[in-house]
DNA sequence: TATTGTTATACTCTATAACTATA
DNA sequence: TATAGTTATAGAGTATAACAATA
């Protein structure tokens, strides 16, 4: 989608109107929801990329930024992922043998094993943290004014109180 | 995302803070592009799941939507992607298995292959978009007020003239 | 009996390299 | 010689099903 076009939510909707014009129809919640969705689009074709950066693959960066929360069970950690339990085994076996992670198993329930950061682990966990927190061109050349907005109104939506 | 360590710029704030708030550190783009990430995270974790809702991949539902521009090279389709020629070989060959598209040999170059949405894949597309449009709780929850403002925010984001 | 993690299997996505048919 | 698309191969992510150890 290039090429947005300013207008207001008065419109008749038709679809095809979406097509070269990316102009989202609709009512408020999803025009707002549209732009955002593009940016974040756009965006997010480059992190398998910025995960190769720290020979990651774009899963194994998410875990590593996960894991930052303290020891994991395997299986909290698939919930994470919203996979299959059976596919975490492989996936902390390639990051144990790179040495980033290690298995330790539970005490009160010996099933159990908890994913802990190694120190290599965790180091490269603060680099790649610090990597993804740089914004994209269209966030860094926003005006203060907006940028402030922006933040404000997210804080609102993400810690409603 | 939570856990999100802004940056070495106000190091008042520790790791742990960020926990339960999300409260950026950092310059003004880093925090409100670390709120934007976090919303966009949540969010895209759940696409495969939408996508499945149409029996498509991930990337096959990425490919529904940018086709419908208008027909595309293979190799156009490669650099959507951000991979490399020879993977959208087998991608588009499953689509076209299954009747969402067709190959079109260009006459100008007869090297170039072209990909055309057959009608079942448009009206796929059509049913696909809509779906994708829903914004997620955090945005249809917001006030209207903060919706207007966010909208016309992104649009002089990604509009920029 | 139910749950945690594993193994086995199959499919998709991805990269690299070699190949073809055009240009 | 260079380019568009394909084929071959390998590795990683994902799902389902069957299994062992533990609860």
């Amino acid at each position: 989608m290039s090429g947005m076009n300013g207008s207001s939510e008065h419109l008749e909707k038709k679809p095809a109107d979406l097509r070269g014009r990316a102009e989202p129809a609709g009512d408020l919640p999803r025009q707002a929801w549209t732009l955002l969705f593009e940016l974040m689009h756009t965006h997010m074709r480059n992190f398998p990329a910025l995960a190769a950066e720290f020979d990651l693959s774009p899963v194994q960066a998410h875990v590593l930024r996960q894991l930052g929360e303290g020891p994991l069970a395997m299986s909290t950690l698939a919930a994470y992922l919203s996979c299959d339990a059976s596919n975490v085994t492989g996936l902390v076996d390639r990051m144990e043998a790179r040495g980033l992670v290690v298995r330790r198993s539970s005490e009160q329930d010996r099933r159990v094993k908890r994913l802990v950061l190694t120190e290599e682990g965790a180091a490269l966990r603060e680099r790649l943290l610090q990597r993804m927190s740089e914004p994209p061109e269209a966030i860094a050349n926003m005006a203060d004014e907006d940028l402030c907005a922006l933040r404000d109104i997210m804080r609102r939506a993400l810690c409603p109180q």
